[in-house]
DNA sequence: GTGAAAGCGCTAACAA
DNA sequence: TTGTTAGCGCTTTCAC
């Protein structure tokens, strides 16, 4: 298929390559007359502009790529789908990369080793800290989110996770409980969102004068409502007893449900429980998770402002944007009084 | 920043711009004293190739297209993350695109209006009818997923979705349940994929002798656990009575369960459910669900098969393809007996 | 085994 | 308002 060029389109018309250019982007300085004709050329012989081409010579891509470990989990799922709206509303198109966590494919993505691919990075690392990423760090835009720490040349979106986590432990305390339990940070080492989560739980019990209870803090072997279930479920065959359960995320708290009414548990009678993200099916976990949300649109708005900025050349220091959630309040830690 | 060009490594090593490309892509034919002299260079000077000049002189993106409706519903979340790492397997990046099932975004994907975007496109429909495709159509390799029909040109991969919803509904039956009813097709225009299903259903009713009493057909005005549960409620606030509920899909499923335990209906024992996608939700729902599992596995590989024959440039009518699926046997409709 | 040069298709500075 | 032309950075014949 020989494919149609701008110069084809340009020769037909009998006018230069610039001027179709010109009335492709809709410039204005173009003669209506000319224009009409152009176009009707254009539609003739099919030409579509080569996107490639475009890019080499104006050297923007107009991708943006989103790399995180895994769409299929329901928090990277959603945040996916509202970054691509937003960056779609901004004239963008989403490259999705998955790193499952592993430092080789995480270092692959702040190395950037192909110069030229997308024009900016959105990227919540898992396992990379903020001295390794400072390490393998090119020159591309990039904005991390998440609650690992950035280095400081690189714009950072999060959410106060302390200040969530003693929101979400309060509570508990307010509906009265008082052995209130932590679920969901990886064994054996957790990653810097569980330790942010665990911090504020220690913080709102010593708020309230009690302190932790480590025979109360269940890790998991992994961030999924299996490893969940299983640590709770061995928790409890081991006589571990508690009346509240602050989850590290929606799938610690939907594994733990299932291992609490399995073992005949009720839930929010004998045990309270919250859960982390709000997602999608938060709303019909039985009970209902009551459980942190976060703005993801906000979240998304942040990210792509600061990354657009630094595409546009911004430089300096990198920013660090905080940005809101919420409190739901449904069936599993219902309202107290 | 004055970017390193494969040009700059030549000069400065001393050899032409076809060896440094040579070495760069691990050609046998260069003397192994050149090729570390200029393998030294390269990382001396930094050089990184330039992805978009590559493209443009060898016309291929080494990118695919994954387009849906929305990242956010699990059953697509999770397809996203087995087609994606089936694509880096390949060594294809996956641009990820959201058409939220409207009929514009679906024909901008399908006229690949902009030359050279991606190699290939996976494409599944929500809107768009097998005729409006093969108008709209370009010529970009494409391989289309789901039950909609596809145009005799183009590859198409699908589940049997009549077999299974016999196998759904047939294991309610074996159940012993007569009045079985049916949720989540959309209204006022049901899905070509809710239809296969619903005909599945019917075929099974009919095959035990049973026909359908269409005031249990429950319609829904939105592929969620919202909607679902909206319709179940109002179905059974109406007085409406089955022993058995096939839904649509597993969303549907979980909205139904919400409707039915909030009106102190019993599932299994008053209504047996059966849902359809088996998302990683569906094991932890209470009670959990039985459910058709399609192989997702098989149905990337597949697909990406497909689409890399025709990126290679095969020719001819479009295939047919069927993947596998199981039917999951959870508490939500144990097994017989 | 290595080099020279002609594209790939478009943009943008500069002229006209 | 429109045309000319020199790149953008890499690949790839075809010579040597």
């Amino acid at each position: 298929v020989p494919n149609v060029r701008l110069e084809d389109v340009a020769r037909v018309a009998g006018v230069s390559t610039k001027t179709v250019s010109n009335v492709v982007h809709g410039y204005t300085h173009v003669r209506a007359e000319t224009r009409a004709r152009v176009e009707r050329i254009i539609a003739e012989l099919g030409y579509r502009p080569n996107v490639t081409a475009r890019r080499l010579a104006t050297g923007r891509t107009g991708m943006l790529a989103l790399a995180f470990s895994d769409v299929g989990l329901p928090y990277f799922a959603e945040l996916a789908r509202v970054i691509g709206q937003e960056a779609t509303r901004r004239g963008y198109r989403l490259l999705l990369e998955q790193t499952d966590g592993t430092l080789d494919r995480e270092r692959e993505i702040v190395s950037d080793r192909e110069a030229g691919l997308v024009d900016g990075v959105i990227f919540q690392p898992g396992a990379l800290t903020a001295t390794e990423i400072a390490q393998h760090a090119r020159d591309v835009p990039m904005v991390i989110l998440g609650e690992g720490k950035a280095p400081v040349g690189v714009d950072h979106v999060m959410v106060d996770n302390i200040a969530a986590s003693i929101e979400a432990t309060s509570h508990l305390l307010a509906l009265g409980r008082r052995r209130i339990a932590f679920v969901g940070h990886e064994s054996p080492t957790p990653s810097a969102t569980s330790l942010w989560r665990l911090e504020g739980y220690r913080e709102a019990l010593a708020r309230a004068g009690l302190s932790v209870d480590s025979g109360l803090l269940f890790a998991t072997e992994a961030i999924s409502a299996d490893a969940a279930d299983a640590a709770i479920g061995a928790a409890l065959d081991a006589g571990a007893s508690f009346d509240g359960l602050v989850c590290r995320d929606d799938l610690a708290a939907v594994g733990s449900l299932r291992a609490l009414q399995d073992r005949g548990v009720t839930v929010p009678d004998d045990v309270a429980v919250v859960g982390w993200d709000d997602i999608s099916m938060a709303a019909f976990t039985r009970p209902s998770l009551t459980t942190i949300a976060p703005d993801l649109r906000e979240l998304a708005v942040v990210a792509l402002d600061l990354l657009e900025q630094r595409i546009a050349g911004e430089t300096g220091l990198g920013r660090h944007r905080i940005t809101g959630y919420r409190l739901v309040i449904r069936e599993s830690a219902p309202r107290a009084n």
